[in-house]
DNA sequence: GGCCAATTGAAAAGACTTTTCATTTGGAGC
DNA sequence: GCTCCAAATGAAAAGTCTTTTCAATTGGCC
């Protein structure tokens, strides 16, 4: 993950190498304030400008994605299924990937069905997980 | 839907009235300040504050929907279609619902696979529509 | 090692949302 | 219709969150 940084002309910091641990060690959705928290144990100096910065750069590259709920429509969570979606625990924010695939066919049925032509699709699922059901 | 204000208890006022209006004859999604804007040219004296309470309070009642993109998250569309989702436009912002069916399937699957008991889910697809491709 | 564009972060500015509280009002009851 | 009061309202203030600014720092190519 470190390496797409590299890959796609970025330079590696310690402040982005910090934030992309954060959201490596953490199965759970993280507000920008959480990720200052937890990023500053890892790289005391590490600034909220660059956290914000750093969110949107790594959810552009693929490599976070931005989780949307009732509490609120800003939290990241690393994305460990290229184009997949997401479960999220309302109790304990613990997120889950899932694949894309068996959504295809709704998609396309509803482009047909009303003359879209559907680009991209956010789906989300909200629930217990295992452990706090 | 005006009644269903009554219905659940709630006062049936010239801000509410107005605002549900606002909603029904754009077929877009609207952020608060567009509905204040549109609201006040049916009802002159409608402020800000209401506007937010009134969104928020149709939006628990069923009557609008919340549209997440990525321009903003707090923009809000008439719920056409009970308990479905809805496609928006890219380029004109209009918002088109479609039943939830389909889905179902999906989910279960999804849950069976990660142990998760899902409580909701979220839907959006975003495009162009007919008259803007 | 030197260089320089990319990156950073503190502070300021900006944008958005909620709270407060005095005033107004819908509608139930008479 | 009129009275009454809890619900609703909105201007202002407060609060929260996010972006911009810009001088200083730094990663990585030479
Ligand atoms: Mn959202
Ligand atoms: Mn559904
Ligand atoms: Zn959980
Ligand atoms: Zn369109």
């Amino acid at each position: 993950m470190a390496k797409g940084l590299r890959t796609h002309g970025y330079k590696l910091t310690a402040q982005r190498l910090a934030v992309l641990q954060v959201l490596r060690e953490g199965n759970e959705h993280l507000t920008p304030a959480e990720v200052l928290d937890r990023g500053r144990k890892i790289y005391s100096r590490l600034g909220m400008t660059t956290v914000y910065r750093t969110l949107e750069l790594l959810r552009k590259l693929g490599f976070v994605r931005r989780v949307h709920g009732a509490e609120g429509c800003r939290a990241y969570a690393e994305a460990r299924e290229r184009d997949g979606h997401h479960l999220v625990c309302q109790a304990c924010r613990r997120v889950v990937d899932f694949p894309c695939s068996g959504l295809n066919e709704l998609i396309e049925h509803t482009a047909r069905r009303t003359g879209f032509a559907v680009e991209s699709h956010l789906l989300e699922l909200a629930g217990l997980c295992p452990a706090c059901q």
